[in-house]
DNA sequence: CAAATAAATATCGTGCACGACTTATTGTTA
DNA sequence: TAACAATAAGTCGTGCACGATATTTATTTG
């Protein structure tokens, strides 16, 4: 027995990691049946909200890079599920958007998926009303962690 | 303004996946003065608190899969600090071991890595009372999902 | 206005994760 | 015990993440 600090169980990392890790997996059947993997849905969360938006918007409201969120809204282009042209005011931006078919794709996932995962998290002893506290709190660690 | 389920404000796994990443970013300066990354330090903290373990116990300790860790562990043989031997009893356990290097690891961390997360994570307005009961909630959400 | 700087995006290389499949060994059973 | 099933580990292909760097266009400055 060592020193504390480097036990797997007292790192909040660790679970944050597994947590999220587990959850991802746990969406994936759901989103498969639609034919995207969880970081497209979260770009397609972001665009249902708001069409037409450059790379970089999406990128900062997913809190990630712009090296990740190009090949990965590429690969959502070959599924057509969005497109991108160049912007128009500014030509170094990429302005992405929904089409038809990623637009349909809403309604699909608002039938399949919230409910899927409600299914599975149902086994959880977390109640209903302790998920409002642990959103804040992950927030309130996101907000300290993010520059 | 559509279906709330659908909103990245309203998603708990999208809080977990950022805070995750978040957090992993935060140990990247600190683990690359040790040489190694974020799931590397977690298969070395499976090990300091126990060593000589098959490929099997370490996946299942860190809930992943034998063929992420597999890779994980020949990258980490290659930089010296772990040794793999064929299983004496059981011919197909591959017995993953500390190397001098591995457990010289351990002191290093300990004086550097807890202290510094806990440096970045100060600006957090998470009070300490409030990490054992993030802790407890990680934990029902994880064991809700792992089969 | 020309040159320097900054910003937006993209490319490349590396390291996870993980589904699908293979190989080697062990165990089980007809 | 020979055939079959189960287990441990590994290989392969794909899709993120992300640091480092390049390219194009816009902005700032001398």
């Amino acid at each position: 027995m060592a020193h504390a600090e480097l036990q797997l169980d007292n790192q909040i990392c660790f679970r944050l990691y597994s947590a999220a890790r587990l959850i991802t997996q746990a969406y994936t059947p759901l989103l498969n049946a639609l034919g995207i993997t969880y970081p497209q849905y979260l770009v397609l969360m972001v665009l249902w909200e708001k069409d037409n938006q450059p790379v970089n918007d999406i990128a900062h409201r997913l809190l990630l890079e712009t090296n990740t969120v190009t090949p990965l809204l590429q690969r959502m282009e070959k599924l057509g599920i969005v497109s991108r042209k160049k912007g128009e005011q500014d030509k170094r931006q990429q302005i992405v958007s929904l089409t038809e078919k990623g637009k349909a794709l809403e309604e699909q996932a608002f039938a399949q998926v919230p409910s899927g995962i409600n299914d599975q998290l149902s086994a959880c002893l977390l109640k209903q009303e302790d998920y409002p506290r642990l959103a804040q709190e992950l927030d309130s660690i996101i907000d300290a962690l993010k520059k």
